[in-house]
DNA sequence: ATGAAAGCGCTAACAA
DNA sequence: TTGTTAGCGCTTTCAT
């Protein structure tokens, strides 16, 4: 660690020009990779750069240019499939200036705005919030004020672009594969939502719409069977009571996310049902937990990576242009059977 | 959505000032509850503020002082022992003004230098790296340049403050618990290292140390038996691959961390073997999934949320006084016994 | 208790 | 192509 013994202070851009014995405004132009630098300047700067170990203060960038920083708000950080995403965000920013920043763990709207604020006062240049619950206005206020793409919901709007798994077709995948093992009665595992923009929205909401459509696609309008709870494994372990206490108990449920299949393995446990031999049970997310070979979940697998990439991708198209049309991706899941879905008993 | 029409400028403390009819100076003051203010003056303020819905432009504020931000670098998010720690800290600086941001996903030291270059470039006021690999020179470099707590790992300096788990005490919980169920070989899957720093001050090698020691306290010095991988769920595959491989079978695995006794389980499955009639597991860290009921894994429980408040504490703390004397915590960690552990067969 | 004014490190407009 | 200069929005002396 060479380090002047002076109170070390830090070194600035002016302390670069000197030791370059240029303007402070070639060496910042060098640092943007601006226009109009000769060869011979560059190579002057970037020698005084390193060796006076310099490093740009993005406090004071931020206050005439970019700080350089990407915020990316995240429901929680428990969740494996957020953290593909991330791999994904993070390995296509890898090759550029920018820095990502999480938001952490928020649930409700009032900690998004904390957080959503947080990120603006801190004057990054793009946000990218992840499966936000916060209302339409707030997403178009932020949008508004800060280049925007909104990960995992699927409602549209002209200030931000979107990335979202198609949940729809997701929820046909459980249902058409129960359905071709030769289960009828399947029952679902739902987040309950009430308020109309959400339902439009959500993906829970989204995906308990697929589930509906591709029942009756199937011939089993009749057996559609929802139990309203909440994507949590509490929320899971009440659903299943529920729907274990039909007076016909359904020979598969579809929990609507991983960690609600966990609740519902709980109560089939519970209910000295085995699975699957008396009962199949599929998940949503993939989550690295449903690899795990004791659970041996079968689920639905976001293209969480892509997610992240393109959401990236559309984010710095939008810092460039802010004026862009929003776009919307919309990416395909797949199924991933495991042994938690077999034929139902004879 | 009520804002002027006008190409939305932010509001800044001049706008605050002029609207209370006041300095810039007490706006400023009154922001950061500073000494020497009225409390007429106070009011004025505030109330310009609410009515201008003025928020202060963080990179401005840390050109000059500070920007009320700390930053937390975790080695991955996926680990849900993080999101406990994660959970402690929030909430324990939910009353103040700092806003947490965390350094995403790194693995290895230059992405370690990078996020913490990062955080330290943009003037945040306080660090908290958890569980970070980087050598001590890095970490005293990052310390004596902002203020810096370390989580999770052992050794100690006067730069920075540490808060970690007892986990040599948490090896001989593992121990215990199963020389009581009557083990003698306890054999134990560790994440390697070479490094000598690391050997000192990484939880996975005191982990190790922890074990052996215990055994020797219990007079199993001769069934002493580490298979040397890592901490991933391949780790654990292979470490119980050559355990199980042994002349005479350990009757008892004690992986290293959860994480490491999936990858067992699933080297255990495939030799044919029941757990726990066969052969007993146990983990470390008792991640959400060891709970989870087709799972059930005995595992050590870490302080997680109290050695974010702990940690959030210390850093607080710190930030008031720079040149306190560097704390130590260590927390206790204990023992959650499930089904993956029982009496060795007769 | 209050305010005027300097300046933090950088970028952007403009001049040369 | 290069350099000069004026701020960005705030905090901090230092007067008053």
């Amino acid at each position: 660690m060479k380090r002047p013994l002076a109170p070390s202070r830090r070194v600035t851009i002016i302390d670069v020009a000197q030791h370059a014995q240029v303007s402070t405004t070639a060496v910042s132009k060098v640092l943007r990779n601006a226009y109009g630098v000769s060869p011979a300047m560059q190579a002057k700067v970037r020698q005084a750069i390193a060796e006076l170990g310099y490093r740009p203060n993005a406090a004071a960038r931020g206050m005439r240019g970019q700080t350089y920083t990407i915020g990316v708000m995240l429901p929680n950080i428990i969740n494996p499939f957020f953290s593909q995403i991330l791999d994904g965000l993070t390995e296509h920013l890898a090759s550029t200036d920018y820095q990502v920043l999480l938001g952490p763990g928020c649930n409700g709207e009032e900690a998004e705005a904390k957080v959503t604020h947080a990120m603006i006062d801190r004057s990054m240049d793009g946000l990218i919030l992840i499966a936000p619950v916060s209302s339409r206005a707030h997403l178009d206020y932020v949008a508004g004020t800060v280049p925007t793409v909104i990960v995992g919901r699927h409602g549209r709007s002209r200030a931000y672009d979107t990335v979202a798994d198609d949940d729809f077709t997701g929820a046909a995948l459980v249902v058409d594969h129960l359905a071709d093992l030769g289960h009828r009665r399947i029952g679902h595992i739902d987040h309950g939502e009430t308020d109309p923009d959400r339902i439009a929205e959500m993906p829970n909401a989204i995906r308990a719409a697929g589930y509906r459509h591709a029942m009756q696609a199937r011939g089993l309008a009749d057996h559609i069977d929802i139990a309203s709870t909440t994507y949590t494994q509490e929320g899971g372990y009440l659903g299943a009571q529920q729907l274990l206490a039909r007076p016909v108990r359904p020979t598969a449920i579809f929990a609507g996310a991983d960690i609600v299949a966990m609740g519902a393995l709980d109560a089939i446990d519970e209910a000295g049902l085995r699975v699957p031999e008396d009962i199949s049970v599929a998940g949503y997310d993939n989550t690295t937990f449903a690899a795990f070979r004791p659970i041996s979940l079968t689920s639905v697998d976001q293209a969480g990576y892509q997610i992240g990439a393109n959401a990236a991708r559309l984010l710095l198209d939008r810092i460039v242009d802010r004026t862009r049309p929003a776009a919307q991706v919309k990416l395909s899941p797949t199924l991933v059977p495991r042994r938690t879905t077999a034929p139902p008993a004879a």
